[in-house]
RNA sequence: CUAAGAACAUCCAG
């Protein structure tokens, strides 16, 4: 059971959905890890009917496996079912707490948010962020910057949220302040304040960032690409995709989405065609291109294409 | 060994 656990584990993190569906149909035996890790991977893909029905199904229910759908019916949008789940576990921890305030946050509910963050019997600095990302989703910045004094101990996550809630109000030099001022940084920070400057207009700042960034990702490298392209410098953006180290889902939806925005269309199309991964996004990034350049014939045969690559259209 | 917090692309919302 231990090695079926493993290999299902490492095809539900690659995102192997359908491969670990088989391995799981084919276990002799299972323990409660294999059932949360389908279970999980179900959800991952927004499939929340199906992980609904395995849950259902699923004879040892853990704290596991209610977070899980707890989760999932969050991110569907679907707060009372994920209220109503709550209640119903068995048990809570700290982690289904901080995924009920995470829940209600992401929609911008302050209010809700912050009263399961009060009724939990203990909180650390997941807890705190989650509740900091509350107030900037639900615009609060007062509120936002009270949560973080108010934090016992700040971590670089909770500082780089800080930065994303003075950008997030076009306060960007305020933002750049706490850049300043925060103890360390990591490339997530860094990338939130190179696109805080790109958002303000500021390419130049932003790509100063970047220089001075110890160590890039994909998403600094596809972060910098879009501060050009949405300033008007379609072939810098190009190259800064093109010569970076690797390039993911986002970078190949990125670039077509920057052709179509400077009425490349032919290049945004037959880049398409040539990218390795697709998803729902880069899709919806196509059709949108065929529709801008009114072929709408080609917009809907891309659209049943869709369906024939096993991608549910929204 | 499986669940919760910060960054990038399309549409939507503002």
């Amino acid at each position: 059971v231990v090695s079926w656990n493993a290999i299902l584990t490492a095809l539900a993190q690659n995102g192997r959905l359908d491969e670990a569906q088989c391995v799981f149909d084919k276990m002799p035996e299972y323990t409660s890890l294999s059932w949360n890790v389908l279970l999980n991977a179900n959800a991952d893909h927004g499939l929340v009917h199906r992980a609904r029905v395995l849950f259902d199904r699923c004879p040892q229910k853990d704290i596991y496996s209610w977070t899980i759908l707890v989760t999932a019916y969050a991110m569907r949008g679907d707060l009372s079912m994920a209220a109503k789940l709550f209640k119903a576990m068995p048990q809570h921890s700290i982690v289904t707490w901080t995924a009920m305030v995470q829940a209600f946050g992401d929609n911008g509910d302050i209010q809700n948010a912050s009263e399961y963050f009060i009724k939990m019997p203990e909180r650390n600095s997941f807890a705190w962020t989650a509740l900091i990302m509350a107030h900037i989703r639900g615009q609060d910045l007062k509120g936002a910057v009270r949560t973080f004094r108010n934090m016992p101990s700040h971590d670089v996550v909770s500082w780089t949220a800080m930065i994303q809630a003075h950008a997030e109000c076009g306060l960007v030099e305020w933002a750049k302040t706490v850049y300043d001022m925060m103890p360390e940084r990591n490339v997530v920070s860094c990338t939130v304040m190179l696109v805080a400057y790109s958002q303000a207009g500021h390419v130049d700042a932003a790509r100063q960032v970047f220089d001075s960034m110890p160590r890039h990702n994909v998403v600094a490298w596809n972060a910098m690409a879009a501060a050009y392209a949405t300033s008007g410098h379609l072939w810098t953006a190009r190259m800064m995709l093109f010569s970076g180290p690797e390039r993911n889902v986002v970078s190949w939806t990125a670039m077509i989405a920057f052709y179509a925005q400077y009425g490349h269309w032919d290049l945004s199309a037959s880049l398409f065609q040539q990218v390795p991964v697709r998803n729902l996004v880069t899709w919806n990034a196509l059709i949108a291109t065929a529709a801008q350049s009114s072929q709408w014939r080609v917009a809907i045969d891309l659209f049943h294409e869709m369906a024939a690559e096993a991608i549910e259209p929204d």
